[in-house]
DNA sequence: TTTTGTAAGTAAAGATTACTTACCAATGTG
DNA sequence: CACATTGGTAAGTAATCTTTACTTACAAAA
């Protein structure tokens, strides 16, 4: 008997936020499923009738958020006019989300890409999306001559997202502050402008 | 009775290699201490004498690869000069050990850092002294001007891991090939010298 | 040569944990 | 009213990690 997902059943709900607390104080796998049903004040079995296994629920968690972050990041960047811009709004508003939203970043970026079923889920499609939406930023900017015409985009982008996940990587674990501002203007002027004198 | 941890005995390092050889085919979670010991033609019991718990083990296993993998870069920056020189040796050297082996690196890039005990390990240990060198080497290149005096040494930093780690994550989840040349050209061009025009 | 100590390994039980199955109550719908 | 669907529960199971109690081998003292 599963759940069609048409409607969001309270239990549903309950579950979701059980887990999302949990995650502030645990690693995915020390969180069991009676801590999950007891935190949430519902059985374990309706874990399972709302989600396909543990796995599944950590997907769905970070998809919920993952949309949300995609939001943000397109509705800013749609004010930006030049590619530079855009991608230190990029930059800026990706800090700004991790940094806010440390569960949502400790599940996308210390949970789920140990395991294969995670590129199967639709988390993984939002994901794609971003970084596509980051490549056609860069190949634009290559275009209107913004950016050196000898850029490759894909590695451009490796660095951009590595900087970007590298930099919260230390906040999200040890639980140090950010700032936002200085990394993020920080990150922009190396990748645009070089280190080297 | 624990084990003191003075002698190296054959049972020890048959389950450190059958776990190896295990984790080329799945991730940490889905490997039970059953198929460990029946790989590694022992019993379960004989995996808790030696390790702590099944953490402990990949623990160990990272803590032998890294501790390879830090003499090879250190052998090769001793090789160098400028500081300039030695940091492109490091991304290069780094993306190669990624490279060449790749179970090393999904453990250390996928499957122990969600987990609390690892900061704790001395495998964890190593990846500071890693990350000491190459701050080093940063504030080294500035002194001596090669690099722009207001550059951040730990963002800059940030910067190089991140991109190095990930360029490999692609390559490492989906077995994708790695122009190691090209990406540590590439990763060294755009930190040294940007992209903007 | 007996004694003492200990390192290496085994076998089996214990405790958790993810997941299943069978069932119940309410609720709207033909 | 009959009845299918939805939201939820209770109890159990198989698998997995971990511990415990025990053997065997062997080396250094006594």
């Amino acid at each position: 008997m599963k759940h069609k997902g048409k409607t969001n059943p309270p239990g549903r709900i309950k579950i979701m936020n059980a887990f999302y607390a949990l995650m502030k104080e645990k690693d995915f796998h020390s969180i069991t499923t009676a801590q999950i049903a007891k935190t949430a004040k519902v059985t374990e079995g309706l874990i399972y009738k709302y989600f396909k296994d543990k796995k599944d629920l950590i997907y769905q968690v970070l998809n919920d958020h993952f949309f949300e972050f995609m939001a943000k990041i397109q509705s800013r960047v749609a004010h930006e006019k030049t590619c530079v811009k855009k991608l230190e709004v990029i930059i800026f508003a990706s800090l700004e989300s991790y940094s806010d939203n440390r569960v949502f970043s400790k599940i996308l970026l210390l949970e789920v890409r140990n395991s294969p079923a995670y590129f199967n889920s639709s988390a993984y499609g939002l994901v794609r999306k971003y970084a596509g939406t980051i490549l056609d930023i860069i190949e634009e900017g290559i275009q209107t001559k913004e950016l050196k015409p000898d850029t490759d985009p894909y590695l451009l982008r490796k660095v951009i997202l590595g900087a970007i996940e590298h930099a919260c990587l230390g906040e999200i674990i040890f639980a140090r502050e950010l700032d936002i501002d200085q990394v993020s203007k920080g990150i922009a002027n190396i990748v645009f402008n070089g280190v080297k004198v």
